[in-house]
DNA sequence: GTGGTCTAGACCACG
DNA sequence: GTGGTCTAGACCACT
C-alpha cells in the first residue's frame, strides 16, 4: 500500500507521511477508515516502528488522521469541498513554481502550453490501461 | 541575485546550486562570465564561505562552472541546443510528475487543464511588470 | 451522569474516577449509595469493561466507594466536615499552584484579582441556569 | 535554568517544553535569544539528547521557538500584546476550570473568593523575598 | 560544534 | 493487541 523510495534524499517518515496524505485526498482511504498499525507498517516496510510513528505524529499535527488509545489511528474527517479544494491548491502551487521557472528560463508561454499538453494527454492515456 | 530561503529543508549549499544552474540556463549569466567570489556571496547571503564553497564544487562536477587557479570561477560553455534541450527535459519530468499526482487525486484532464491555463496566464502577466 | 473526553490525553479510568469523586464530594451521590454496575457504565460511555473497572479499584482504594460481594459498589462514608476540608485543600492546591504561574509571567496581583473576579462573576452566572 | 521532575507522570519532553515556555512567556528568554544546545540540556538534565530534540520539536511547532541550521535554537518573536494576552488567556481557562469544579462541589462564590484572596496574599508575599 | 534521522530495543498505559 | 515514551548509540548534513 504504502511505498518509500530508500534512496531518496526526503527523509522516510516524511515520505510515509506524503503517501498517506496522498492516499486520502484520494478517498483511498475514507474518514474514520483504521489506518494499519504502526508495527505492520514497520514491518512491512522494513524500518524501525519509531520512523513510522513518527510520521503518525506528523499526520496528527496535520489533522489528518487521529489516534483512539489501544485502538489505533484512524483517518480524520474532511469536507469534500476542502478536500478538493485542498488538492486543487496543491496543484496551483506547484505548477506556479514550475511555469515560473520555466518563464524565467526564456520559454514562452506558447511553448509551455505545448508541453504541458503533451504531458497530459501521456498521462491520460497511461492511466486509462 | 542569489535568493535563498534560510528555513526550507533544502540544504542552503543545493539552493545555490539551483540558483546559479538558473542563472547559467536562462543566460543571465553567460559562458565564460566570471562568477563572484566565494566570499563576496557568502558575504551577501550571510552563510558561511564553506557552504558556497560547497556548492561550486557541485555545479563543477556538474560541468556548469570551471575554476582557474587564483581567478576564480567561470561559466562553462554550453551548446546551445542542450542548453534549450535541457530546459524543456527538466519542464517535462516535473510536469509529468506532478500531474500523474493530480490523475491520482481524482482530477479529471480538463480540470487540470483549466487549471495550468490559469496558473500560465497569471504568470505571463506578472513577468511583463 | 460521567462525562469522559476520548481526545484528552489523561487516561479514561482517570477522568471517570475523577467523575465519581466530584459526584461524591459534591453529594450528587449519597453514603452507601449504589453505584450503576461496571458493565453499565462501561455500554453508556461505549469503553472497555476493563477500563471503568480499573477505575472502580482506584476509587476503592482511595476509600471512596466499597464493594459488597455480589451486589456491586456502594459510596463510602465521609464525614462532613472532612469531605469541605477536601474540597477546600485541593481549591487551594490548584489555585496556588496557578497563581504563582501568573506572578512568574509577570502579571501583578490586581491584574490577577481582576481576572479572577471575572471568573467567579461569569461561572456563578452560568450555573444559575 | 530548567527543572523536571522525574516522578511526575508528565513525560518528560512536555515538562521541558513547559519550562520553556515559560521563560518567553515571562521574558526569562528574549526574541532571538539562542537556547542551550539539544546536548547541553540533556547534559544537565541527565536525559537522552532524543528526549529534548522532541521537545524542541514540539516548541517549534507550537511556534515559539526556530531553528539555524547548524547554529542551534532561537527565541521565536512574539508581540507583545500577543504574550500578554497569551498569558492572560491561560490564566482564564485555568481558572475558569477549577472554579467551575469548586462551585459544583457546593462552594458558594464568597467562599471561594475567600480562599482566592488567601492564597494570592500568601503567594505574593512568598514572592517578594 | 549544531540539529536531523534512524535503528534497536525496552518499558508502560490503555483497551 | 494498540500507541507513547525513553535510552543508547550511530551516521549525516550543515556551519
Amino acid at each position: 500500500m504504502i511505498r518509500i523510495n530508500e534512496s531518496s534524499p526526503i527523509p522516510i517518515y516524511l515520505q510515509i507521511v506524503e503517501e498517506v496524505r496522498r492516499m486520502i485526498l484520494s478517498r483511498t482511504l475514507e474518514t474514520d477508515d483504521r489506518l494499519p498499525s504502526i508495527r505492520q507498517i514497520a514491518g512491512d516496510l522494513k524500518v524501525n516502528p519509531n520512523t513510522v510513528a513518527k510520521a503518525f505524529q506528523e499526520l496528527e499535527t496535520l489533522n489528518l488522521i487521529y489516534f483512539k488509545r489501544g485502538q489505533g489511528a484512524f483517518v480524520a474527517p474532511i469536507a469534500k469541498e476542502d478536500q478538493k479544494m485542498q488538492i486543487i491548491a496543491d496543484l496551483n502551487t506547484k505548477l506556479t513554481e514550475i511555469v515560473k521557472l520555466a518563464v524565467e528560463m526564456g520559454l514562452k508561454p506558447a511553448e509551455i502550453s505545448n508541453i504541458f499538453k503533451n504531458v497530459l494527454e501521456t498521462v491520460s492515456r497511461q492511466e486509462e490501461n
